[in-house]
DNA sequence: TTGAATCATCAAGTAACTTGAGTTAATGCC
DNA sequence: GGCATTAACTCAAGTTACTTGATGATTCAA
């Protein structure tokens, strides 16, 4: 059966958890904001917004930022997030390595790790998890009351589908809910998605789309995957795996393929190995892309053609205000796409008033899924969650 | 701009406003059920439900249907939806002409009509609503403090966008917000939407959806549309205009062509017209169909390999729970084509353990436009709204 | 017939928001 | 410089709607 999202009932204490939420999410949207201007835009009294701005401020989430110069009237008090008022730990498990991070409140990253990882079993998995969370909280020094919770991301997709076996997913978690296993084993609240949805939340929570709430991200990793965010919220499907692109057919120099063996770190490394370039890093492939080598450049000539089809199947599916693009590739390789791609006249998105790129670069660099795993847990703390049960 | 979908604050009104709906939704899923089920799914206490409910049958919005025959303890009073406690007016405007309806709260159609129409412009369009609405509700006999809203359906996508143009959607409204317009002019609360999402509800509301949080459905209007629901919400992206799936690049006979060239009534018509025959009319489609004309036959025959990629376009990219297929074409053609389409293997919808077809024919007919115009108001008085701003 | 289970109601208690009066702090005008 | 104006902020009382705990109602099972 799908996931259980029935709304849940209002009362006095979930009213103030979602007001609690709202204006942390405002403040994080606006940087600075004062409490008057809060109560305008919420609905609430300025009353019951102060009541909340003081509770933030005595559980240290959020900072008295100075007063506001304006025309005439009582300049209001500003308030600003607190970085070191909570922070996340982010774990991304793949194949062969465990990356963790801690996360500020803000979303910027205070420590990292990268621990190889041979285990396969869920007891071994677990166990490499485990460590790597006590190794990074140890790293960054921080008390372990002001850990709001961890994010986890893996590949998906999740559950027994018609994409398994392909070696990305984590065919452990087939039996096992995955977020209720790690909460246990870490004694933490913990969120999981894949690497494409935290991508999105971390460009959300630290990145170039701090206000836009609805976008989508695509998500250059082994395959190619799309993180959506509508109105602030992750658009999940049924079960969790909405945002599988990777497995739409597209046609590619003639023949009928998935868009990710056109479009995708693999597809890459497949490309220049055939030519005899070896290439296991993003820092490899960026000195390929410098030396501006041949086979890399017909590789991305022939990609633009299918990432232009995928750009205009995700604007007019989804109406995005801006579609995001990164990964585990390069800068200048996502900015080499964003420029030889052509964006489709017939689209929703071709707007004549855009005021936003309908393509953009992600800001969290190669470690996106990482830090995106932090963010899921920053992002929580900050969305109103009266609508959707847990 | 973006539409603003700022989530907004909880108080005492807005969590009683929320709570009603939610066991209203409760009710109308459900189809009958007691008090303490309700309490026990929402976290409210049975105390609180009890409030709501006795609130709910004062207003007349559900009646009680007896008691619910248990192992053991008190037999619990089962609640269901009073249909005749609230209608909706539905309103279709398509190019040449308005079709009207009156939906009972359960989504059952009391009236329809159809009338031409041949204004192009903003007060002509605008008085034909009026009639409309003014005849509907005289010839249905409905008192006017009973109906809660109306819901307006007319050709997407709105704003100017890449898709202008194409002489479907109404340009009068570039300068206008169609909501406010018609709210004002009918002195009701309204709702607009494009003619897919609409269809996507009216199945949520009154048809095979009714208990599926997440779907999409796949309209075939004059051209192709998708309506996403998600967790009991459309996806309605950052413009509105989600959903424009005819406008996306698929494979048919191995090119890359706009999807509705190959599959919608357009295309249809067009196909049969080249052969010399004229139908202008889903009976008369039908009557096509029934003969078994060859020149349909090769057209359904062609329309299979781009259906079939765009289902595996929107399985893999939304993971609903089921794709379900209607709009302005025979029962017997959706019919057809579901039995014709190539379900892909790889996809993540393609689950062993499915408890729902992977498509469906929707249940609301050729009038599914018009009934979901009616159906977005129902909707809207059953869907839980703190979460997010009007 | 009695006890267990469940549903339902009543009345009191409580949390969180709203309201309205009053205070603080800055600007702008005479 | 003094005073009106504007806007933010605070205090205390008032209100709403939910929760809690005690009590009663209804059914089944032993």
């Amino acid at each position: 059966m799908a996931i259980s999202t029935k709304t849940v009932g209002a009362n006095a204490g979930r009213a103030r958890s979602h007001n609690r939420q709202m204006v942390l999410d405002r403040v994080r949207q606006a940087g600075q904001i004062g409490r008057a201007e809060i109560a305008r835009g919420s609905g609430l009294s300025t009353q019951a917004v102060s009541n909340i701005i003081s509770d933030l401020l005595s559980d240290g989430l959020i900072s008295e930022q100075g007063r506001k110069v304006t025309t005439r009237g009582q300049p209001p008090v500003q308030y600003g997030l607190n970085p070191c008022g909570g922070y996340a730990v982010g774990i991304e498990i793949r194949p062969d390595a465990i990356f963790a991070a801690i996360l500020d409140l803000c979303g910027a990253p205070i420590a990292t790790s990268r621990r190889t990882l041979r285990a396969r079993d869920l007891a071994g998995v677990t166990k490499a998890v485990v460590a790597a969370k006590a190794a990074i909280i140890d790293k960054a020094q921080i008390a372990p009351s002001k850990i709001l919770g961890a994010g986890i991301v893996m590949p998906g997709p999740f559950g027994r589908t018609g994409l398994s076996g392909t070696g990305s997913e984590f065919s452990i978690f087939h039996e096992v809910s995955p977020a209720a296993w790690f909460s246990d084993a870490l004694d933490l609240p913990v969120v999981v998605e894949n690497d494409a949805n935290a991508a999105a939340v971390a460009e959300r929570v630290a990145g170039v789309a701090s206000d836009i709430e609805t976008f989508a991200f695509l998500y250059f990793g082994n395959g190619l995957g799309l993180g959506v965010m509508q109105n602030g919220r992750l658009v999940r499907g049924a079960f969790g795996n909405a945002g599988e692109i990777g497995h739409v057919p597209v046609i590619s120099v003639g023949r009928t393929v998935a868009l990710e063996t056109a479009l995708s770190r693999l597809s890459v490394q497949k490309h220049l190995a055939d030519v005899g370039i070896d290439v296991d890093s993003s820092d490899g492939l960026a000195a390929v892309f410098d030396a501006r080598e041949p086979a890399l450049m017909t590789w991305l000539e022939a990609a633009a053609e299918p990432l232009s089809n995928a750009i205009t199947i995700i604007e007019n599916l989804l109406d995005p205000d801006t579609i995001i693009l990164g990964g585990a590739m390069p800068d200048a390789i996502f900015d080499h796409l964003i420029g030889s791609v052509t964006l489709a006249d017939r689209s929703v998105s071709h707007r004549p008033n855009r005021t936003t790129e309908r393509l953009l670069r992600g800001a969290s660099g190669r470690m996106t899924g990482t830090l995106g795993a932090g963010a899921l847990v920053i992002n929580r703390a900050f969305t109103p969650r009266i609508a959707a049960a847990a």
